[in-house]
DNA sequence: TCTGGGGTCCTAGGACCC
DNA sequence: TCTGGGGTCCTAGGACCC
């Protein structure tokens, strides 16, 4: 049995909570460069404004005066997706944190009746505490259970935020209600090729031989259907999960020529990604860096490349990182295009591994590591990225633009990193 | 004018080996 | 002139998720 709890438009809410003037109006959060849309109220979607819509666009489908745009400021989303999950792991076992705004537990089978008041409580009780609106759905295999949630979102009144999704009657009757593309793990594509065969709803899905599933479509399709017939395919890593890349990239704020510019871009980019690597105990033992122009620009050349460089060593130290980073930049740089984003990945990583000492070992690494511990700890005091590489104090030019952020809110200069020193 | 960022898993096909 | 077959590993790309 699995409960699977989902803070409701998310980003949104948390804005909310530090600016309830936000309340019942038409809000949406916008992605970094105040690109695209990434939240929306319940007042947002009903007036027809689709998620991942570009904020040029919001007029297309309702008076964009009456839309309140904000720039996203995901630290503050973090703290208080912490808060919440930190309330609901004291009362569920085996939480695991899907993203941001959910996450999976699971409840012993004699548990079920018994635990709607202590869930409806649960609801009640992170409102309270946190101010963020969240739903509760269990079901026997997590695809269902995500089905579940969907419901008791949409009929908060009758459910209580809290919806059991356990009789095969009743799962029966809700997959009928389902439209295949509702489902988890059928994305667009699927949805379309499914519907040209005249799968229409889950309940149709359900009823495709399972050897047409397999090789028409994947494996991964199949466990989905599995999943919606109540076998447990475990579809999630029960274990708590240990990054297998981590990247930090960024579009631009604007174009860029300039092969300084994107040097420090990328440096910043990889002391982000190696100050990640530490905070989980882990080393990278490959770098890879892209760039790539603006593809929406068809009057610029276009160019796009990557490359991907091992470590001599596994290693988790900004330096080291940066350095391995950079050689990879000037290896894809290429003079007289334009580029709009690039990206530092770390892969092939190792958890909790001990940066090993080779023969050929150029740095004391005994040292750099109190190095880092230093600056990190000199970051967390002081904002971001207080101390850092020298190539990244050249000017920023590649920031993006973000230029809603909520100033009515309180919170506005501490979550965004822009505290005074 | 303005179009995100960060992940996962699977598959096909090439390189290489015996 | 004939030009195997089976296995592994790696990578790029496609699909999905939030």
């Amino acid at each position: 049995m699995y409960g699977l709890v989902d803070c409701n438009n998310f980003f949104v809410s948390c804005e909310r909570v530090f600016d309830p003037q936000l309340n019942g109006k038409k809000v949406v959060v916008l992605s970094n460069n105040d690109g695209c849309v990434i939240a929306r109220s319940n007042e947002a979607k009903a007036a027809g404004i689709p998620m991942g819509c570009p904020a040029f666009k919001i007029k297309e489908h309702t008076d964009p005066n009456q839309v309140i745009q904000l720039s996203a400021r995901h630290i503050m989303y973090h703290d208080l997706s912490n808060r919440v999950f930190n309330i609901v792991g004291k009362e569920v076992v085996n939480l695991q944190e899907y993203s941001v705004d959910e996450a999976f537990f699971t409840l012993r089978h004699k548990d079920v009746k018994t635990n709607h008041q202590t869930m409806a409580g649960l609801v009640k009780k992170i409102n309270q505490y946190v101010g963020i609106p969240v739903s509760i759905g269990f079901a026997p295999t997590r695809t269902l259970a995500k089905i579940a949630n969907h419901i008791a979102k949409k009929d908060r009144r009758i459910t209580d935020g809290v919806y059991w999704l356990i009789r095969p009657e009743a799962i029966d009757i809700i997959l009928r209600r389902t439209p295949i593309e509702d489902v988890w793990g059928i994305g667009r594509r699927i949805a379309a090729s499914l519907k040209n065969k005249r799968i229409m709803t889950a309940a149709d899905f359900v009823k495709m031989p399972a050897s047409i599933v397999r090789s028409q479509f994947s494996v991964t399709l199949l466990r989905t259907q599995l999943e919606l017939m109540g076998h447990d395919c475990q579809i999630v890593n029960p274990v708590t999960i240990a990054h297998k890349t981590i990247m930090t990239s960024r579009t631009f704020g604007k174009v860029l020529t300039s092969r300084d510019e994107i040097a420090d871009a990328i440096v910043s980019f990889a002391e982000k990604t190696a100050r990640q690597l530490r905070d989980e105990s882990s080393v990278a033992g490959s770098i890879m860096v892209f760039v790539r122009g603006d593809r929406f620009r068809e009057d610029l050349p276009f160019y796009s490349n990557s490359c991907q460089l091992r470590l001599e060593i596994p290693s988790n130290d900004t330096m080291t990182i940066a350095q391995q980073a950079l050689k990879a930049f000037n290896i894809i740089w290429r003079d007289g295009f334009s580029y709009r984003k690039a990206g530092v990945m770390a892969l092939d990583i190792e958890k909790g591994k001990a940066i090993q000492l080779s023969l050929f070992d150029p740095y004391d690494h005994g040292k750099l590591r109190r190095l880092m511990t230093s600056i990190d700890s000199i970051n967390n005091s002081y904002g971001s990225r207080s101390v850092k590489l020298a190539p990244s104090l050249i000017r920023g030019e590649w920031k993006p633009n973000q230029n809603h952020f909520n100033s009515a809110s309180q919170t506005l200069h501490f979550y965004t990193g822009m505290l005074n020193p």
